[in-house]
DNA sequence: AATTATACCATACAAATGTATGGTATTTTT
DNA sequence: AAAAATACCATACATTTGTATGGTATAATT
């Protein structure tokens, strides 16, 4: 249970997450500059004041080594998604979407993305809940392909069929009944194509 | 079209997109000490080098600005060294057999290497033939964990159960019985923990 | 009313940092 | 055989960097 920050300890702690998603944590001299500070030891001391907040931890002596402290541990989505379902789609609230933290992943090049699945209904894709896809948003959909989509307010991992009249998404688990798309549907949209799949086996307890 | 790297060149260039990964550039010093070099100026040409070459840009005068360009590693080059059987033991090469497009957030420890997956004996611990895993060889086998283990001249990928008499390396498929390796048995190794799994989706056609 | 936290400034200093320059030895290319 | 690239070392130097110390002014807490 952090302590809260001062609107000017806030600022400076966006700009080091921004920094560090830009891959490059900045020195004091860089963030005074950016602040129009004329003076480091002020940026020091907000510095010092966030580090006894419990936001960031400072690595003594080492230039540019502030961690972040207070992010989520497994690089999660880049922007807006929040989770990605794979059996019924989750609700995407709206107010949180520019709030989801910003990767502590430093720089993802491509536009490609991360989501991290939740569900089991592309188990028999070999998709399980908690792995990480990586989504690449200028790939066309094609049959058969894997794509996350966005329905309303809610976005889903499925694999793709391109119908005369529709669009399918289909499970691949016999329990989910494929999502039909027809023409008139208002918000519908393909946000990328799945291109790869990474699971991280040292978190996994069994 | 960049031009090849040296054996040297490429391990400095690996430690910085690892360390970059990490959130934190490292300075001359630091990359001289994991180097073991007794000097900084060492380092300094190799960046040069690798600057010249063109697949990092230095921001001068700033300290542990490397920028990584030819970035599309999201996707870094990894050999594969050889495959590894989820069923009955398969052959392994001493040369790689193959190289893979790794993605940078499938974050490999030092000195882990990849191997591929053949047979469908651990589909059960959603590891499927083709798939990429990467193996630590510096952690302990741990009982319930999935290891890579040598059985004269062969290679498998089971999960370890330790027994008083004995060792156990468990399929999860049914059709698979366990390997069971008592004391006596001479050519037996546990080359490694797998704590990652990658699938490559595009490669894959449905 | 007194204390503490916040938000800045200025100066000084040791250590870290990147660079420049010059050197040796080996391998690769021409 | 000569030239270039590679892979290291050593020393020197100007800047950068983080820290320490001391200061002023204002707002928030006690």
């Amino acid at each position: 249970m952090p302590k809260e920050l001062t609107k000017t300890q806030q600022r400076i702690l966006e700009f080091l997450t921004e920094s560090k998603s830009k891959g490059f944590m900045p020195t004091l001299a860089e963030i005074a500059k950016k602040f129009g500070y004329n003076n480091r030891s002020t940026v020091q001391q907000h510095l010092q004041a966030i580090e006894k907040k419990g936001y960031i931890k400072r690595n003594s002596k080492l230039s540019r080594r502030i961690e972040l402290l207070l992010e989520d541990k497994f690089f999660i989505p880049k922007p807006i998604l929040g989770e990605v379902a794979a059996g019924n789609p989750l609700t995407i609230y709206p107010d949180a979407i520019d709030t989801i933290e910003l990767p502590t992943i430093a720089h993802m090049p491509n536009d490609s993305f991360l989501l991290r699945v939740k569900g089991d209904s592309l188990k028999d894709a070999y998709i399980f809940s908690g792995d990480v896809v990586i989504v690449n948003p200028n790939l066309e959909p094609v049959n058969g392909k894997i794509v996350v989509a966005i329905l309303d307010d809610a976005a889903v991992v499925k694999r793709f069929f391109k119908k005369s009249n529709s669009i399918e998404l289909h499970s691949e688990n016999p329990e989910y009944q494929p999502i039909i798309i027809k023409k008139s549907y208002g918000n519908f949209k393909i946000v990328g194509i799945v291109v790869g799949i990474y699971r991280n086996m040292e978190t996994i307890a069994g």
